[in-house]
RNA sequence: GGGCACGUAGCUCACUUGGUUAGAGCGCCACAUUGACAUUGUGGAGGUAACAAGUUCGAAUCUUGUCGUGCCCACCA
């Protein structure tokens, strides 16, 4: 035997990081460097926020990113992964300030300043990319660095403002005086999409405005009341409807009167609380709708965005918190008699998803993309065309439609186009990009520079964070002239987890859309968050977080990628634990040392003729490459993975190392190891390249750019599959045949057994024998004879059952096989069913029926053995 | 309230168009042990596929209903 040189364990620690650096080095990474002639293909990372460190959910994406890229590049294709981060405006500067605030500063902004506070913000931002960038390069994708970008870097930013500048002219960009979600903690608007609801006990308080208003309501908010401009009823509520279009003046005990419009409107569900709805057009979304709709009812804002009352509230109640105001008004309308009943409900309290503090709903000036105006030139709307790009295609044209999967996703899409509001863009926070308009009185000017003169002033506000990011997909790719942009827009796949789709997916296809009248990625795939092994989502205040980092340096980036891929189907959730990770770590291990015994029998000679177990091998091997293709193109990767691991695991080192020891065929060894080093690279790049090196490959003839293996169908080998597994039968046979001689046979068993397998097959009978039935202890002992028509041979009969345990086993066996006979005879007897099922059905009904008969005589015969064993 | 999923072994999950005896990993039990690998090997126990009805020669798979679970959206006056 060869000297074996690597290692009895797979060390990742040894290999991982020089071999991070040397597919840097080798270029290979950038397509340029690539054949020319390959496919243009390219994935954008979805960029991390730079608001912490990366977690699992991020391990997961880099892994199947990567594994689709490594795969992809191995076909041949032109592949590019471009890496980067994402400024993401209100988060990072809500991180910061809470940071601030949790170290004891009260008003970050204030005491601060502007350039202070984004000095600051810079400074996390900055340190908290070059973590996330080290960690990219730790989980081995294979990503670009020479095209790495960042949504706040010079290059997006001017994209950022051209789009909104080009959107504005197109007077798709509009200001507007609309009911936002309010952050009072943050001072700054959210989106319908950052806002979270959270179930609270509140009080249900129902009053009258006044002595003499007919009709009550009720409300849990009764402080906003001081803006009601109207009362909403069913236009078919008896009680009610007489009074629509009245117009009541009401006292509300705060140095002023409303005025208060009965308006009649089929929204409202007469059956809930009093019937009636108070219409608080500054205070909530749908009654701002119903004032869109009735503008002579007025709008009052009584909340300022301070979290306090205004002026308009009434002299008494201006500058009050909200919380005083409310008791202020209940008690005033206790001593006026007018509350007439309090109940404790559950309702949902909306609240900031980064700052966590309560929304509200609060007119301002805001800007907003109109979705639902005719883009100019297309004759539809941006709805519209969002609703293409995953349907007819844009324009009707199907090349240009986004593939979803799973599909299911498309639905739910849809679902959301269907309910588009506006998108708010604005943000009033400093952390992001400003918004590219200049005002000078009543002239208002955008564009990407300041105007000419003096007295223009820039607005104040910043854009959404997925303004910027929506346009990922082009403004990497150096959007509109770089050749980047030619060659790989839109771009061939996109993955990304199910909670972004409305935030994300819908904002890309958008700009890509109303801008390049195109998709901007060809195929998406959808996949689930990671759970613990409860089932609960990670989270820092469970303390149940796993981070990849200890994960990579305890087990390897490649157990890490196994584990979190094994068991994942698209767009579910999955489970994630240690006892994963363990599992794939021994699993690498076990590849490991299935290379290194293949690589130690290199100096054997080679037989003249393959063995039927070298040919049984490389007919199951090409069976596997089609398979695992097949999954890879299908982006099946936990599949991939369970098919390679029962290949490598079941297969390979079970039967086929075992078996081929008796004629030892180092080319045949070779070429499965290396094919299932191709075919397991892309989702353990790490240890395969290390194996790789040393069969001898060197310098650039990395495993990152071998050819991904083909399944030739000529080495496809009916024959030698079934001679193999007859063999694999006749093992079982023989293990199951020596119970019946333990007893006769004292310590050993003399086992005979029929074969028409030849003699080819015995010595490898012989060998396996050792390894499956336990002969290996006492091999001097062990015979075996070649005899025509069969095998024979000695076993020991350590670790047998008992006779009384097998007694219970073959009665078991017994019952099942009657009942089995018995329903295949049944089946066969029914007419319908001889009709009318395929032939090749009943066929193997009729020989299943012979060959269980055929059974249930040698278990009866076994029976009655152990029953004389048993005395 | 509207929508989307799901319910398979003790646990986590598969089963690609309905067709042999429903599979795997973990866990459990028994056995083995200087040979590439204890990060190992060989076996075993364990399932009325949530329940019910229907379609079919045949249903885990298709339909309907019931029960249960999860998620998303809307609303909560």
């Amino acid at each position: 035997m060869q000297k074996i040189d690597l290692p009895r364990a797979y060390d990742p620690k040894a290999y991982e990081d020089a071999i991070y650096t040397e597919w840097e080095n080798s270029g290979f990474f950038n397509p340029d460097n690539l054949a020319a002639t390959g496919e243009p293909f390219a994935i954008l990372m979805p960029p991390p926020n730079v608001t912490g460190v990366l977690h699992l959910g991020h391990a997961l994406e880099n892994t199947l990113m990567d594994s689709k890229a490594r795969f992809e590049r191995m076909l041949g294709k032109k592949v590019v992964i471009i890496p980067g981060t994402d400024h993401a405006a209100l988060p990072t500067q809500a991180r910061v300030e809470n940071n601030l605030r949790e170290a004891g500063m009260k008003n970050p902004r204030q005491e601060l300043g502007r350039e202070e506070l984004l000095r600051q913000i810079r400074e996390y931002a900055d340190q908290s990319r070059s973590t996330i960038l080290s960690q990219i390069r730790k989980m081995g994708t294979s990503c670009d660095w020479s095209r790495l970008a960042y949504t706040f870097d010079e290059p997006r930013s001017k994209i950022v403002n051209d789009v909104f500048v080009r959107m504005f002219n197109d007077g798709l960009i509009y200001r507007g005086y609309r009911v936002v979600n309010w952050s009072v903690l943050g001072q700054s608007t959210a989106s319908d999409d950052e806002v979270e609801y959270v179930e609270q006990e509140a009080t249900l308080y129902t009053f009258r405005y006044s002595a003499n208003f007919p009709i009550p309501i009720a409300t849990v908010l009764p402080e906003t009341k001081l803006g009601d401009t109207a009362v909403a009823v069913h236009p078919d509520d008896a009680r009610y409807n007489k009074y629509i279009g009245q117009t009541f003046t009401v006292d509300v005990g705060a140095e002023k009167s409303l005025k208060i419009h009965v308006l009649g409107d089929k929204s409202v569900d007469s059956a809930y609380g009093t019937g009636a709805l108070g219409v608080t057009p500054a205070h909530s979304a749908t009654d701002f709708e119903m004032y869109q709709q009735h503008p002579e009812i007025g709008l009052i804002p009584v909340i300022g965005a301070d979290g306090k009352m205004t002026e308009q509230a009434g002299k008494s109640y201006a500058g009050l918190p909200v919380k005083q105001a409310r008791e202020k008004f209940v008690t005033w309308l206790k001593d006026q008699g007018l509350l007439i009943k309090e109940e404790k409900i559950t309702h949902n309290v909306a609240v900031s998803d980064r700052f966590k503090d309560e929304i509200w709903p609060i007119p301002m000036e805001q800007w907003f993309i109109d979705v639902n105006k005719q883009v100019p030139g297309k004759g539809r709307s941006l709805r519209v065309l969002m609703r293409e790009a995953v349907t007819t295609g844009l324009g009707g044209d199907k090349p240009k439609k986004i593939s979803v999967a799973p599909d299911r996703f498309t639905k739910s899409y849809l679902h959301w186009i269907d309910h588009l509001h506006d998108w708010c863009i604005s943000r009033q926070i400093w952390w992001g990009h400003r918004i590219p308009v200049w005002t000078r009185g009543e002239e208002v000017y955008s564009g990407t520079t300041a105007p000419e003169g003096e007295g223009w002033k820039q607005d104040d506000d910043t854009l959404d964070t997925w303004f910027s990011s929506g346009m990922w997909t082009f403004s990497t790719l150096g959007w509109p002239d770089n050749a980047d942009f030619k060659t790989f827009h839109p771009t061939a796949w996109m993955q990304m987890g199910y909670e972004i789709i409305y935030l994300w997916m819908a904002r890309m296809i958008l700009f890509s859309a109303y801008l390049l009248d195109d998709i901007s990625f060809k195929q998406v795939y959808i996949h689930g968050i990671l759970r613990d092994k409860d089932g609960r989502k990670f989270s820092k205040s469970m303390k149940n977080g796993i981070d990849p980092l200890e994960v990579i340096a305890e087990y390897g980036t490649d157990a890490l990628r196994l584990s979190v891929i094994k068991g994942i189907a698209p767009g579910n959730d999955a489970r994630f634990s240690y006892e994963k990770i363990k599992d794939s770590r021994n699993f690498i291990n076990k590849l490991w040392n299935v290379s290194r015994y293949i690589l130690s029998m290199e100096d054997k000679e080679v037989p003249t003729e393959p063995s039927f177990a070298d040919r049984w091998i490389l007919s199951r091997l090409q069976t596997v490459t089609k398979n695992v293709t097949k999954d890879f193109e299908n982006d099946q990767f936990s599949r991939v993975a369970e098919q390679l691991y029962d290949f490598v695991w079941h297969e390979l080192a079970d039967w086929y190392l075992e078996a081929a020891k008796v004629a030892i065929n180092p080319k045949v060894l070779r070429t499965v190891l290396e094919t299932v080093l191709k075919l397991m690279h892309p989702v353990a790049p790490f240890v395969t390249e290390a194996i790789w090196k040393s069969m001898g490959h060197a310098g650039k003839d990395l495993l990152l750019v071998a050819e991904w293996p083909k399944a030739d169908t000529k080495l496809i080998d009916a024959a030698a599959e079934e001679k193999f597994q007859k063999m694999q039968e006749l093992i079982v046979h023989i293990r199951n045949i020596r119970a019946e001689y333990q007893v006769a046979a004292g310590n050993w068993v003399d086992v005979w057994a029929e074969t028409d397998l030849g003699p080819e097959v015995t010595p490898v009978v012989e060998k396996l024998a050792r390894v499956k039935l336990h002969t290996g202890m006492a091999a001097e002992e062990n015979s075996i004879d070649a005899l025509a028509g069969g095998v024979r041979l000695m076993i020991p009969l350590a670790g047998l059952m008992d006779v009384q345990r097998e007694a219970e086993r073959l009665s078991i066996q017994q019952a099942e096989l009657i009942q089995q006979i018995e329903s295949i005879k049944r089946r066969l007897s029914t007419e319908d069913y001889v009709k009318k099922a395929p032939p090749a059905l009943i066929e193997r009904d009729r020989s299943q029926l012979a060959s269980k008969e055929e059974e249930l005589k040698v278990v009866q015969e076994k029976i009655t053995h152990v029953e004389k064993l048993s005395f």
